[in-house]
DNA sequence: GCCAATATGACAATTTGATGACAAAAATGC
DNA sequence: GCATTTTTGTCATCAAATTGTCATATTGGC
């Protein structure tokens, strides 16, 4: 959870009403009444996902999407546009720039919030707040809990945070600098070195279990969750 | 228990059978013939819930519902309505506009009370006025008391309200910032490390029976009541 | 064996939570 | 209304856990 949210859109009291939905989902919301606001923001820091007014005066939603997706670091970051009902045109139009999903106003917050779970769980696993498991070590955000075979494993809050990454994208490699931007947050200036300190003091906590061979050394590349040898 | 709820019904003759009704479950009806009269209540102060007449003279339910979910300060409060027998229609558009569930009249006073127990359950844990116990620790809203083994325990206001979140919600991690949204209000200025001394006082309370464990630090994140170690 | 990359252990600085004290504010009793 | 008692929020301080970095050892590839 406490995915950082962008809110683009002009009337303020439809944004009001989206970022108190949100901060009682937990998400933390940044709102911007303009599209030309919203790029200076994303400048500035990444979201985690944006909801995005299709209809703005000034640079129009479906400009700023297109201008999201034509840049390299932004073109990941899932957006959700939200479209007046019935408009069928610019739903065609929304997915096909890029947009990940679409709710029609009015829409009631526990769509909405329904919604953006859907998609942080297809964007960004880590956020949407599930608990994961891997061979019999398993970790609930909502608790704040890790277990190895149901026996509790204590952890300290960068390894939690690190091994709810590499187990929300497991089977995968990650480089040092890649693991500082998800898991320290990507405005940190910490050595590359570090991490690996990080992921010693990860294993040597998943050691009691046996699981610290989870966690596999990609030499020349990085690091990586993965259930095979 | 002890919600306070608002009818919204024009026929005098249900809207008394209703009020009856709630005041024997223990709840505080508040009344209202039309959805103006209504607004006018809810400005002044906000029910835990609003049960609505779907069919209305003047302002219909539906733009009154609308209305209610387009203010932030009132977005919140759960509606159940209440509509003819078989009116599809109405069901759909009521729950697409935000109500939290709908009843068909005529109804039974055992289900009009198992529903809004659903609800506020549902919406509002702690509100729902269930007595909650965990390993002998044991919270009765109705009676405002709290007990240990049975051995009575005396907790001040704020951490009666507190211990009930926690209890209402097990196993699971709040940051201060959401305990001050959820136990304080979430329109109050507090200092995020209030929630310490408060949880230090809950626990000087607890240490007499030796509940003081249940209540834990997850260290950079929050607390959490929990039954395990 | 050599080189580069990674693992490890130690350490100091920083962060975080616990605790006791205190004054303001609110509730209560008279 | 006034005095007394509770309750509340904040602070300063202490103890403990966490964190980043470094020096050094180890490993794997060639």
């Amino acid at each position: 959870m406490s995915a950082m949210i962008l809110v683009v859109e002009d009337e303020p009291a439809i944004r009001e009403l989206v970022v108190l939905n949100l901060q009682q989902a937990g998400h933390r919301p940044v709102v911007a009444d303009s599209a030309e606001q919203a790029l200076a923001l994303v400048r500035e820091s990444l979201p985690d996902m944006i909801l995005l007014d299709w209809m703005l005066p000034g640079m129009s939603g479906v400009e700023f999407a297109r201008r999201l997706k034509a840049d390299g670091r932004t073109r990941d970051v899932p957006i959700i546009m939200l479209t007046a009902r019935g408009d069928e045109q610019d739903k065609i139009t929304g997915l096909e720039t890029g947009a990940d999903d679409y709710i029609t106003k009015p829409f009631s917050p526990r769509e909405l919030n329904a919604r953006i779970k859907a998609v942080l769980r297809r964007r960004a696993p880590q956020m949407a707040g599930d608990a994961v498991e891997v061979t019999g070590l398993r970790l609930d955000p909502a608790t704040h809990r890790v277990t190895g075979n149901d026996r509790p494993i204590e952890l300290g809050p960068t390894e939690f945070r690190l091994l709810h990454f590499l187990m929300a994208h497991p089977e995968r490699v990650y480089s040092r600098a890649q693991l500082l931007d998800q898991v320290w947050g990507n405005h940190v200036f910490v050595e590359d070195r570090t991490v690996d300190v990080h992921i010693r003091r990860l294993r040597c906590a998943l050691e009691a279990t046996r699981h610290d061979g989870l966690v596999q050394t990609v030499r020349g590349s990085g690091y990586r969750l993965s259930v095979h040898t």
